[in-house]
DNA sequence: TTAATATATGATCATACTCTCATATATAAT
DNA sequence: ATTATATATGAGAGTATGATCATATATTAA
């Protein structure tokens, strides 16, 4: 009902305020945030593992994941502007791989932490 | 036009049938994607980050994030249901902490990734 | 019991995502 | 130039997500 600025809960300020000094910034949150959310799709997801070991076409990625090849190429495009792939043209094709291998860490790293739980 | 099965499409077969025999399985890829997805939002990463140095109880997030209680705590049920938090009981006050520490690794990861880039 | 407080939860709304379909672009072949 | 192919892109639809508001629950105090 009381919804001024000086709430009466009972807020541990010293804890608040420790998280505060420890905290990322704003930027460096949405950054992280947006790098896992690159990751946070399933379909995303297998394209990122399957570039990680060899380069595929557009169409490749379409017959690897059953889905059509707008729907690959819309998420490669969000995964280019995100900055985690690249691409290379041979004639009409375009070849897609990440731009940093680091990926599979990251991915593998949450592989491990589902396994064993 | 044609929505054949057999697509006119010139797909690298050894591609694909690499990819497959090295893909993760739908399952594990879900649960992965899941895991990145509860990381994938900036309140809860800052939440999860937050509570790796000390538990803390809603309306202290809800202080920290400067969002509404109900808001931490829609969240911090995601975070509950996907088993990444739990919390203990102080009188009327439930403090959460993390299940497991190694989320820090995810999130520690990222970070890197993005700082030397 | 009643009142107060901290949190949980359901309904709802606005926004963001992801797919599909249609169309555009770029390269290659004729 | 025309045609064919691989991919890109814009618009639209259906769905998921995240916040808010109202209400419910659980614990404590009086």
């Amino acid at each position: 009902m009381n919804n001024d600025s000086c709430s009466c809960r009972i807020v541990h300020q010293d804890k608040v305020d420790l998280a505060r000094s420890q905290g990322l910034g704003l930027d460096k949150i949405k950054a992280i945030s947006n790098l896992f959310k690159a990751c946070a799709d399933p379909s995303r997801l297998r394209i990122l593992h399957a570039l990680l070991h060899q380069e595929m076409c557009v169409c490749d990625l379409a017959a690897l994941l059953d889905v059509s090849e707008s729907a690959v190429s819309h998420q490669l495009r969000l995964l280019r502007t995100m900055g985690l792939v690249v691409n290379r043209r041979d004639g009409v094709v375009l070849y897609y791989r990440p731009v940093d291998q680091r990926i599979s860490q990251l991915i593998a790293l949450a592989g491990e932490f589902l396994a064993n739980k």
